[in-house]
DNA sequence: GTCCGGATCAACCGTGGGGTCGATCCTTGG
DNA sequence: CCAAGGATCGACCCCACGGTTGATCCGGAC
C-alpha cells in the first residue's frame, strides 16, 4: 500500500512541487494538502494519513506548535519538519514536540523521498547524536520546560545569506562568490562577517564543517 | 546465510582488528585470509568467498592487480579496495580493475559493516558520480588504455599529515592543533603546506571540503 | 509620510594563513 | 657509511580574511 502523504505549507508554489516529486513515485501519494496550521489539523480530522511534511513558518498556526497537536493524538501520522535552512529553535523544538525529523527544502528529491520512507517505517531522519550536539551547540537556551521558544536565540539568515553560504560551503573565496553573484567584494564580505556572527562561528572553516554536518550541502553535492 | 569474508593485507595486525570487527557480527565471517596478492590468489582457488577486503598496498602482487585478476575470474567474489588515506591512482585503478568499491581504512566499523553488506548484494559502495568527479578531479593523466599507473600521479599523505588533516577538516586552526599534537604552530603549517600543495588544493577551506566529500571525515562524526 | 530591515558597497586595520627557504634530528635502507 | 625521506622548528613575506564603521538604496510595514 502506497504511503499517503500530507503537505502543509503556505507556499502553494512549494506544495505543488512536492506534489510533482511525489506523483512520480508508485509507493506515494498526497492525499491531502493544508496552507496553515489550523487548516491542517481540520483536515486531519477526516482524512487518513501516514506522513505529514510540515513547513516551520506558517500563518495562524506555526509547525510546531501543528505538529504538536498533531503527535498528541493517539495514532498520530509521522510528522516530516521541512525548512528553509533554520537550524533554529523552531526546527528542534518541532522534534521535541514530537515530530519524527527534520529536513532543509532544498535537498535532493531523492533525499526527501528517503526521508519520507525512513519516517513512514519508523525511523527518524536525523541522528539523534547529531541533533543533540546541535542541540547543545546552538540553543543553549532551551526552556526545558516547553513554553514559549523565545525567538532570541540564533538569528535567521536571510535568502541571500543562504545563498553566500552554500558558495563558502563549496569552498569559494570571497571574490569568487563576488564573480559568481555579481557582486562586489565588499557586499560578499558583508555577508559572510553576518554568517559568522549568526552562527556564532569563528571562520569559513567552521561553516563548511557546519554545512556538511547538518546536511545543509552533502558529500556528493558535486562541490569538487 | 551469512557472508564469507577474505581479507587481504599484509599488515597482520589490521588483519586481527577486522576479524575481531567482523566475528561481533552474526551475519558474516572470516574465511579467509591473505598477506599478499599472490597468497590472496591461491587460497581463492579452494576457498569460497563472498566479499574480499583488499588492501591496495602490498608486496609481490599489489591491490589492484590482484583485483584485475581476481574479477576476470567467473563467479568471482566482490572486492571491495581498503585504503589509509589514498584517493590516489591506486584506488580508482582498483574500481577500474573490477571492484565494487573503496572505503578508508579509519572509517567507523559500522561504515565498514555496512558496505561489506552493500557489496555483498551487489551496490557500489562509492556513488559513481562521486567517483567520476573524484576521478576527474584527482588523476588527469589516467592512461585509458589500462597500462601501468604511472606513479607519478598525487603524492601520498605522510601518517603524520593525514593526522594533521583530520583536524583541519573538523575546522580547528593551526595555532589548535598545535595544541592538540602538542606541536608548535610552525611544524602543523608546514604539514598543512605540503598536504595543500600534495593534493593539489588552495586552503584549509578546500581540504575540508574535499575530506567531507570522500568520506575521511563524515556528518555526524561529532566535528562540532 | 516615517521607520525598519535587507542588500549593496567602501575604507580601514590587525591577524591568521599560505608560500618559501633553510635548518636540525631521526630512522630506514642501500 | 651515506643517502633519502619524514618530522620538527624558525624566519620571512604577502595577502585573503574577518572586524568595524558608515554610507546609500529600496521595499514593505505602520
Amino acid at each position: 500500500m502506497s504511503i499517503r502523504v500530507m503537505l502543509v505549507d503556505d507556499q502553494v508554489l512549494l506544495r505543488t512541487g512536492f506534489r510533482m516529486v511525489l506523483a512520480a513515485q508508485p509507493d506515494m501519494e498526497v492525499v491531502a494538502e493544508a496552507g496553515d496550521g489550523v487548516e491542517a489539523l481540520e483536515v486531519l480530522r477526516s482524512t487518513a494519513v501516514d506522513v505529514v511534511l510540515m513547513d516551520v513558518r506558517m500563518p495562524k498556526l506555526d509547525g510546531v506548535e501543528t505538529t504538536r497537536r498533531i503527535c498528541a493524538e493517539p495514532g498520530a501520522p509521522k510528522v516530516l519538519i521541512l525548512t528553509t535552512f533554520d537550524l533554529d529553535e523552531y526546527a528542534f523544538s518541532g522534534l521535541k514536540a514530537g515530530a519524527s525529523g527534520f529536513m532543509l527544502k532544498d535537498v535532493p528529491p531523492a533525499e526527501l523521498l528517503g526521508a519520507i520512507r525512513s519516517v513512514h517505517s519508523g525511523d527518524a531522519v536525523v541522528a539523534p547524536s547529531t541533533t543533540r550536539r546541535l542541540l547543545d551547540r546552538f540553543s543553549p537556551m532551551l526552556p526545558s520546560s516547553g513554553k514559549e521558544p523565545e525567538h532570541k536565540g540564533l538569528e535567521r539568515l536571510t535568502d541571500r545569506e543562504r545563498e553566500v553560504m552554500m558558495l563558502v560551503a563549496q569552498g569559494l573565496s570571497n571574490g569568487e562568490i563576488a564573480a559568481r553573484l555579481v557582486l562586489s567584494e565588499a557586499t560578499v564580505k558583508t555577508h559572510v562577517g553576518r554568517i559568522l556572527t549568526k552562527l556564532g562561528l569563528r571562520d569559513r572553516v567552521q561553516v563548511v564543517v557546519l554545512a556538511y554536518e547538518t546536511g545543509l550541502v552533502r558529500a556528493g553535492g558535486g562541490a569538487l
